[in-house]
DNA sequence: TGACACCGTTTACAGATGTAGTTATTTACA
DNA sequence: TGTAAATAACTACATCTGTAAACGGTGTCA
């Protein structure tokens, strides 16, 4: 299996598949709805487009596709911050991490969730 | 001054810039032996698109070109980070602080800088 | 049994990108 | 002063992206 990568648009028509697969593409439209202003037939391009790069695939329910992922999120998630990572950070990962924490807000809980990763890394070899 | 977006073989072009600048096409050519495997006219093309972007300027310096950054670096960290955070992870920066911290391996002391910092981060409101 | 509505497929097209050769101009050396 | 070397500019071209309309098949309601 090639990696292809997921453009821009098609990683918002991912992401709603992977919050609510499986889907229809009628369903698919009405969840862009309000995010993006694409017409119907630019998300349908984009789902045609994302099945033939084998990053989504369909049951035929009647004479409609109902679409799932293919590829497993959690991958294509790595990928594409390996990607990042590499191009933006030149593979350095502290410096990266260091602009994320300055520049988000976090609330307390996620302060002290991050925290616990930091003693978990810290732990391993 | 509208944002157009770097692409990702003009980051790496970019970085060596940002490192090195003042730098002729020469030396840009030279630093991305290895790094890539560009003919030089290929990142020639790419130096001159990114003056078009406005993102690169020179200065004449007889008849070869000393290109400079015009866009900051950290103004261009800046957009493409929010960009991927956006695109990948739906604009939770917790979620993808918490991969980056599972996914990479930090030294002992980048775990105390990163931590440090998220001590600043809990004392700001 | 038509006509309409809906579905996925095909086609369209401009702009961005990756990749690089060709050309014209300038400069420096012989 | 002529010629070779180097430089930036121009041209090229296939693929990817964003964006969407047109088309052909099918199911449904009148």
């Amino acid at each position: 299996m090639p990696y292809v990568s997921i453009s821009d648009a098609e990683w918002q028509v991912m992401n709603v598949v992977w919050d609510g697969q499986p889907l229809a593409a009628q369903e698919v439209i009405a969840r862009l709805e309000g995010e993006a202003t694409w017409a119907p037939a630019t998300i349908k391009t984009m789902l045609h487009r994302l099945v033939t790069k084998k990053v989504l695939t369909y049951d035929l329910q009647g004479n409609r596709y109902v679409y799932r992922a293919r590829a497993r999120r959690c991958d294509c998630v790595r990928a594409a911050s390996r990607s990042f990572l590499e191009r933006v950070f030149d593979g350095e990962p502290a410096p990266l991490l260091a602009h994320f924490l300055r520049s988000s807000k976090l609330s307390a809980d996620e302060i002290d969730q991050l925290r616990r990763i930091l003693d978990e890394q810290e732990a391993q070899p």
